[in-house]
DNA sequence: TCTGGGGTCCTAGGACCC
DNA sequence: TCTGGGGTCCTAGGACCC
């Protein structure tokens, strides 16, 4: 509290989370460390490691008392969450100033509660409440923490709606905003004047559903229970540029392992694999990049299975000669497990027999229990064929033991 | 001289969100 | 020297197939 603070994305590459006094410091939204790292001792500026179990941990809490709105709630994302307020009785205002209230002194956290007929003007109002309370003079003081728009004369939304630059609505990136400047196009209250069909024949259908939501027309509907997700990734920046195929193989199945366990934590199977890598945008260096798709013969979960495809997808795309600057694996083609195990029968002896299946619940046991990495594949080019389970002894220690063996895979 | 229509798959990239 | 990660949806061209 009253001190700038920062929260460093991963490698402590750039800054992803500024406190007000940060912003005031001039720190801006993923601006590179190394180009404000001077301001720690120039303006006692405070740069935090990201830690995201935390922040998983803190949401989960936060969640649980907003639930208290309404009946219905569709978590969007670690930090906001939609309600369902229709049949609620009473002054809405007043009730979520007291689940406000709430979650700061339970939690700590200081919130805002946005309320509007569609998702996209409840967030309107929440981006109201939050710079009336943050940002004094941007929107009356009224609104601050609370600002309720379906309670709102016309003539008083409109005003908000002037006061709103087109591109802060919800939907409206920076391309599409300079886009509609150009057209004369400027706050929300210019855009809400504009007419569905315009919008869709000059941009696109995406844009009109916007424009509608805004009008005060449904067209995103709260979702309850979260869709099955259709790809999973886990990717990385490298500390150093990587050029040698060995150490791309071991970066590629440590992803591997880790998208896979994603993927067994969700209960599903992947039946494509895609492995990119790509040089620094960043760097006046030859520029590479590519990506491969590999198919895996039956949708799995295994593994192994999907480590053996990322790298047989990574050694096609690679090329030698490259500073390699970022890797990363997706899992795609998502279904559930009892679909790819169900009445489709692939035979005996392609399925992943019982006991990998339990290898694979017991390894996600360990690295649970002890941290992620503890217990991972193994995957070395210049050992080729060899690959067995290894055992890291610390995440936080570069070094880590590997124990070649012959031992079968599910003994080991 | 005149040279179709309808698919899929793959790769790449652009736009948006957090 | 050092520049994040994880998602969704959409578009488009080339290769290939019938």
């Amino acid at each position: 509290m009253g001190r700038p603070v920062i929260v460093l994305s991963n490698n402590d590459g750039c800054a992803i989370a500024r406190s007000n006094e940060a912003k005031e410091l001039g720190v801006k939204m993923g601006q590179p460390w190394f180009q404000i790292q001077h301001l720690q001792e120039e303006a006692g500026l405070v740069a935090l490691s990201a830690n995201f179990p935390l922040y998983g941990d803190m949401s989960d809490r936060m969640m649980s008392i907003a639930a208290g709105l309404g009946p219905g709630q569709e978590i969007y994302s670690i930090d906001e969450a939609f309600s369902d307020l229709s049949g609620v009785q009473g002054d809405l205002t007043r009730r979520a100033q007291a689940v406000r209230a709430r979650v700061l002194q339970w939690i700590g956290i200081p919130c805002c509660v946005g309320i509007g007929p569609t998702k996209t003007l409840a967030k309107l109002g929440n981006h109201v409440a939050k710079s009336a309370e943050r940002k004094p003079g941007s929107y009356p003081a009224e609104f601050a923490q609370v600002c309720n728009l379906a309670a709102l004369p016309e003539s008083d939304l409109d005003a908000l709606l002037k006061a709103t630059p087109v591109g802060e609505v919800w939907g409206i990136g920076r391309r599409i905003e300079q886009q509609l400047q150009a057209e004369g196009v400027s706050s929300a209250y210019d855009f809400v004047q504009l007419r569905p069909s315009t919008v869709r024949k000059r941009w696109s259908v995406v844009l009109e559903k916007t424009l509608r939501e805004l009008q005060g027309e449904a067209c995103i509907s709260l979702e309850e229970s979260a869709a099955p997700r259709k790809q999973i990734a886990c990717t990385r920046s490298f500390g150093r540029p990587v050029t040698e195929l060995d150490d791309l193989i071991e970066a590629v199945s440590e992803f591997a392992g880790r998208a896979a366990e994603k993927l067994r934590h969700d209960g599903s199977h992947a039946g494509q694999v895609l492995v990119f890598i790509r040089t620094s945008p960043f760097r006046q260096a030859p520029q590479y990049s590519r990506t491969s798709v590999t198919p895996l013969i039956r949708p799995t979960a295994d593994t192994m299975h999907i480590t053996l495809a990322a790298i047989q997808g990574l050694k096609s795309i690679f090329a030698p000669g490259y500073q390699i600057a970022k890797a990363g694996v997706m899992l795609l083609d998502l279904q559930p497990q009892s679909v790819s195990q169900g009445e489709l029968d692939f035979g005996e002896e392609s399925a992943i027999p019982d006991d990998r299946s339990q290898l694979m619940m017991t390894i996600d046991k360990l690295n649970q229990r002890y941290g992620k990495g503890i217990v991972h594949a193994a995957a070395s080019g210049t050992q080729g064929e060899r690959r067995v389970w290894t055992m890291r002894q610390l995440l936080k220690t570069p070094e880590y033991t590997t124990m070649w063996s012959d031992i079968p895979i599910a003994r080991a």
